[in-house]
RNA sequence: GGUCUCGUCGUCUAGCGGUCCAGGACUCCUGGUUCUCAUCCAGGCAAUCGCGGGUUCGAAUCCCGCCGAGAUCACCA
């Protein structure tokens, strides 16, 4: 039987790093499987409805590479795939169920629910509504929730992940099938779906491993057989021991597109975020991924979300595309990450600072502060010099006489290459008898006045004769 | 309160009765790569395997109890 899977939110916000997981590794398993990954959008609740928020999911799974069979915008045999545009569906099947004796509507009012909720939980004892089970109910009609009418029993039933599972009675009850606004709840509709769209997987957190029992009643009562369940533990946040959620700043995961984090290095970290195949691997493309993925290898247990290896993969990932596919490759995604200034240069010229700064990058963000000098002047600071701390100890006329040698020396420098400038450079450390300590701090702080830059010669090699030389001029002239 | 789940370095994890006085990765520290920052390389710190009992010649691994943490008990998903 073909695998089939589903990425199934609803449209109430972005997609954070808390839950994108269950989108990943359904992907993950029906692509190792040649199967389909269906994406459904659960908008059932009009309250919680965000606008937009069908979107950004869409551009969230996209970004990540994890591409839906079937779903909105390209449609499939099994649509709609909004939940709102099912409820013909849903009536249908509640049908069955009120026609087998096996649902009800229920004319109880909100508030004496409510009043037998909060007597319940004074007493210390569940909650269980078909202890309350009106003994004689209405014919349903719009504008009457539907329950579905528990017949309790013991369950056995086996989660791919948690392993075998079993539950009495006391945890069945009579749920809400259809909601008195008319839209079916999550407990009916996604079992109705599921069995629609042929998932042969639920995955989903681990939350509603307690609510399984009485999914389990419903596949009974429908006579459908049951998809394999799929709990999936779920992702702590930095500190505490709550899942992670939007309280605790969890980000959107776009947001991380934006602050400069490859969607590959996202996809790696999530995917062994409660998840590894028993090797030493840390580096996965998504290929790979599919290629190693299985279900029994997920953590059971919850796993605590850390950003520091994020930006450390993120850092492994800027370097394996360059080695991998060159810095054009990229370069191609840095446009939005440069300093204003380096708007009026020309591609080359980008992708020249990018490849001698990359292996220096965490995220593409960084790009911005790391490389300004190569595209203004940058202010001239003494400070910086009489601070260093191979500097401090020379005076200003020893300072101004070694950067006027070093101009004269590489004023003579006819092909301005990385070679040449590394030749003229040892050449200058034997003539002037310093350190390269020495020298190289003085050329290197001259020219760029930053914190750090890449290898001397290379600095100036991209930055070109003329502004090198201009820029190791005007310090001369400073001191 | 009932029910359920989980529990190995600070973090992510390997481990399915002996090769584990517990291996890898991140972080941190030290050293090396003609200056800096980063990369890279070499090395180091770091878990009495939640606790207590058992079973066994032998347990992180099996059993029992306890403790701790989390989930759930909605006309939310």
């Amino acid at each position: 039987m073909e695998t089939v899977t589903r990425f199934a939110p609803s449209p109430t916000g972005y997609i954070h790093i808390g839950n994108v997981r269950s989108a990943i590794y359904p992907f993950l398993l029906a692509k190792k499987n040649d199967g389909k990954f269906i994406l459904r959008i659960e908008d059932t609740d009009r309250a919680r409805y965000v606008d937009g928020a069908t979107e950004l999911i869409e551009d969230t799974l996209e970004w990540l590479g994890l591409k839906w069979d079937e779903g909105p915008i390209i449609g499939g045999n099994h649509g709609p795939y909004f939940q709102s545009e099912r409820k013909d569906i849903y009536l249908k099947w509640a049908q069955k169920l009120i026609d087998s004796g096996r649902a009800y509507a229920d004319p109880t009012s909100p508030e004496q629910i409510d009043k037998y909720r909060k007597q319940c939980s004074e007493d210390k004892t569940p909650f269980l509504y078909r202890h309350y089970r009106p003994s004689d109910t209405p014919v349903w009609k719009p504008g009457l929730p539907l329950r579905f009418k528990s017949e309790p029993t013991i369950y056995k039933w086996h989660d791919e992940v948690m392993g075998d599972m079993e539950a009495g009675p006391e945890v069945q009850d009579d749920i809400i099938l259809i909601k008195k606004d008319g839209f079916p709840t999550y407990n009916f509709a996604h079992i109705v779906d599921d069995a629609e769209m042929g998932v042969t997987h639920v995955m989903r957190g681990v939350e509603y491993l307690s609510s399984t029992p009485n999914y389990l009643a419903i596949y009974e009562a429908l006579g459908l057989t049951r998809p394999k369940l799929v709990s999936l533990p779920h992702i702590l946040a930095p500190t505490g021991n709550k899942k992670l959620g939007k309280r605790d700043g969890a980000k959107s995961v776009t947001e991380y597109r934006d602050d400069g984090v490859l969607a590959e290095a996202m996809l790696n970290y999530l995917a062994c975020l409660g998840w590894n195949d028993g090797t030493e691997k840390e580096i996965y493309t998504l290929e790979e991924l599919i290629k190693s993925f299985s279900l029994d290898r997920i953590q059971n247990s919850g796993a605590r979300y850390d950003e520091t290896k994020l930006l450390w993969l993120n850092g492994q990932w800027i370097r394996k595309i360059v080695d991998e596919r060159g810095v054009e490759a990229l370069y191609l995604r840095t446009r939005t990450f440069w300093p204003e200034s380096a708007s009026t240069y020309e591609d080359n010229y980008r992708i020249k600072v990018l490849s001698i700064i990359y292996d220096r990058l965490k995220t593409l963000s960084d790009l911005s502060t790391m490389t300004t000098y190569f595209f203004e002047d940058p202010r001239i600071d003494l400070d910086y010099l009489a601070k260093n701390k191979y500097l401090k100890n020379l005076s200003e006329s020893e300072l101004e006489q070694l950067l006027k040698t070093s101009i004269a020396k590489l004023q003579r420098i006819e092909e301005w290459s990385e070679d040449n400038l590394q030749n003229a450079l040892n050449e200058l450390l034997q003539e002037t008898s310093s350190k390269p300590a020495v020298l190289f701090s003085l050329i290197r702080i001259s020219v760029s006045f930053a914190p750090f830059s890449p290898a001397l010669p290379l600095t100036l090699a991209v930055l070109g004769k003329n502004t090198s030389l201009a820029r190791l001029n005007s310090v001369a002239s400073f001191i």
